[in-house]
DNA sequence: TGGGTTTGATAAACCGGTATAGCTCCTGCA
DNA sequence: TGCAGGAGCTATACCGGTTTATCAAACCCA
């Protein structure tokens, strides 16, 4: 038999497909003989239910997607999002629940997806990253009704789910200890201006930059890829008061700083620290290994797929969970200044 | 109203639930004007077809599969597999098919996601990645009976379908540079050996070394990792008769390579050339930049997406495409030997 | 003018599950 | 003895599409 169906072993067991579908499915309305009886029937004929059938009758489909805005061109060397990708997965296939990828240009056609991905009823919740200051995603899913959570972004007013790190404590403490090396001219080399999380940075070491005594700690955007990395430190080592240490906001623009170190003849760390607010096999690979901010993106993964799953079981529920704090590893890329 | 169905339309319409779908679907059975009609109250309504219940009454679902069999460490370096996804996403979008990926362990795993798609109808077709000598996935998927396209080799016996390049003549490339460089002492550190791409690699350095006079030409495997990349090259640095030209099977390992040479004081390119058989921005973003084997890796999964739907839409046909020949784009990191 | 074919449409079956109303026993208790 | 109530199960509607059998009207040509 090609596909045996849950009325093929109904006729089997000579019972009902109501029956079959109640022991398959463990609920009450058969009795525990008969269910184990049914059990082992659909176990020897290998039975699984057919998704389609399922998400036709009930209204899940037992999958969830995530968009990824990003060119591919920014994407390909960031470990990060395979890390957080394989997490979710392993959150997820514990309810055996599969992942949509997308991978898109732009907000406008992630939020295209999510519209055709609610009319046609392809997810049960979604996955965000890269929340941004006043994310048009946000209200959009909310219309759509589609359960979502948010990756590294406090919810906030009652919005959606979130997982989310502290960026501010994290950043402080970079800056704390760059500070306490002797640091005084410290400059950072953020992401994209629009996500909430560049801006979080940004607004932790304005903060601190007072309290620690430092003479400058300007807060660069770029667009997070390596080129705008690499000019952006080109110009900052051009300056007469060139910054005895640069903070980047990906292992990415960190390693592509250090290159324009090198190629200017700027020693690390001697004449220059550097520190990525990620880390990664990249950072390690370095030389010198790159002093990073280390967190658990596979762990952030897998409680984004727990929270979705409990969001998507009882939509009313808001949860914003708190993930551990990151923690500094430092390596080589990080000494006092000469 | 929610959600429009069918049977809103042709309640609408004045015509039968029938009528509609042949209207929707462009298949003979109603009259040009009644279609226009129809598609017009379709698009006033926003109606978009429910995937499950199209899946159940045809028998696809608008969705391919691709499992990527390699610990998250080893794959979140590799800009790889993030072109070749955008490139697969960009060849599937043009016929609205969603893609479902999966990061497993091994192969164990992968087969067991190939059954269990197949068993619950979630996939039309998968693209298969890394493909081993004897693979056992090969077998499988034809007794699933699902559509596949294997990525970078030669179906062969008239197995799958296939996407690839020609590695053998890549590799000759690269080795007969180096030779007509100069060089005489090359070595290779190839990738997992039971890959057949390194195989085919491995053959062809074998094969050329006589013929260009080499004094030594040896391929090492390792598993593809940062960590064994420069393990090897430590040890191949440490010998008498250092080679001084190593070819690298992968950009990440390429990047290792580089980095055990400057930790062991070996001048590149004056002591020693480097040659990755994969380029990326990581390559580029190196001092010195690596001379690499350029491909076109989002064309490649474009071209792969494409084969795929062919053989879905005809399982009975066997493609076998070939891409155009990688080229070699030299940069800093290869020279004369000394 | 009449029989056969084509065209445009309908009604109903079907895909493989889930949900629910209802039926038949059996048990317990007054 | 009678009846309420629950356990265990069946029959059936339903989800939203696709597909097929059927049919009436129009059309064609000898």
């Amino acid at each position: 038999m090609a596909r045996p169906t849950i009325a093929d072993i109904a006729s089997r067991a000579g019972v009902s497909k109501g029956a079959v579908s109640f022991a398959l499915n463990g609920r009450p309305g058969v009795s525990d003989a008969t269910r184990e009886r049914i059990l082992k029937i659909a176990e020897q004929m290998s039975w699984r239910p057919h998704s389609a059938a399922r998400a036709l009758g009930a209204s899940r489909v037992d999958s969830v997607g995530m968009v990824i805005a990003r060119p591919a061109r920014t994407l390909g060397v960031e470990p990060f999002f395979a890390h957080l990708l394989s997490g979710v997965q392993s959150g997820l296939s514990a309810e055996s629940i599969s992942l949509q990828l997308l991978i898109v240009e732009d907000t406008a056609a992630e939020i295209e997806v999510y519209r055709r991905w609610a009319s046609e009823h392809r997810v049960d919740g979604v996955i965000l990253v890269d929340l941004t200051v006043k994310d048009p995603r946000i209200d959009e899913l909310k219309a759509l009704e589609l359960p979502a959570v948010v990756i590294g972004g406090r919810g906030g007013k009652g919005a959606l789910a979130s997982v989310w790190a502290d960026d501010r404590d994290a950043m402080l403490a970079i800056v704390e200890y760059l500070a306490a090396l002797g640091h005084r001219r410290i400059a950072h080399v953020a992401g994209t201006p629009n996500f909430q999380h560049t801006q979080r940075r940004i607004k932790a070491v304005r903060d601190a930059a007072p309290r620690l005594g430092l003479l400058d700690a300007p807060s660069l955007t770029t667009d997070f890829s390596d080129a705008e990395g690499a000019a952006i430190t080109r110009k900052l080592l051009s300056q007469p008061d060139r910054p005895t240490a640069i903070v980047y906001d990906s292992d990415v623009m960190a390693v592509a700083g250090l290159g324009v170190a090198m190629e200017m003849g700027v020693a690390v760390p001697a004449e220059l620290s550097i520190v990525a607010f990620d880390d990664s096999t990249l950072t390690q690979l370095m030389h010198p290994a790159l002093t990073a901010l280390s967190r658990d993106t596979f762990d952030f993964g897998r409680q984004a797929a727990e929270v979705l799953l409990d969001t998507i079981a009882d939509p009313t529920q808001v949860i914003n969970r708190r993930t551990p704090d990151p923690v500094l590893t430092v390596r080589e890329s990080t000494a006092p200044p000469s």
